[in-house]
DNA sequence: CCTTTATGTCAATGTCACTTGACTTTTTCA
DNA sequence: TGAAAAAGTCAAGTGACATTGACATAAAGG
């Protein structure tokens, strides 16, 4: 399941490690769901779209 | 994560097993999953809002 | 340069999502 | 009432999510 995380985390200027204490999350954890290793739990799911502010499904693309 | 599955599928007159094979999943998640005894997975959220229609934020609540 | 910061990845471990199979209890309805 | 369908739950197994710790490489800035 591909995301856009990569580019929001860029645009805020956040670093991995930024975005992984934000989200209360390792920044191994933030790497792999980046990275396309795995996709995140529906509640850190959750927490991501909080984050940055937006829906799921602004964050998470249903293709592939 | 409190979830409204339960409500949804009986306005549409569904089994916890027609909604599983809709789903592809075993009855047992769907129950699992409708009781609260845990959350589905992110693609599996996205299967159950395109099931319904809806969003994944129309179906599961942030709240608990 | 050279040190720091950021990123990518590995191994080992633990927990959660999901499975099949079985069984009990509740609900429905002929 | 009584059989069938639906719902709830348990156990045991598998794979996916997430952890810490470690290491390699890349990028940035002094």
């Amino acid at each position: 399941m591909n995301n856009r995380l990569k580019i929001l985390r860029a645009e805020r200027g956040w670093s991995q490690q930024d975005l992984a204490e934000r989200l209360e999350v390792s920044r191994q954890s933030v790497n792999a769901i980046e990275t396309g290793r795995y996709d995140p739990s529906l509640p850190l799911a959750f927490r991501i779209a909080d984050v940055f502010g937006m829906t799921i499904e602004d964050i998470f693309l249903r293709g592939e």
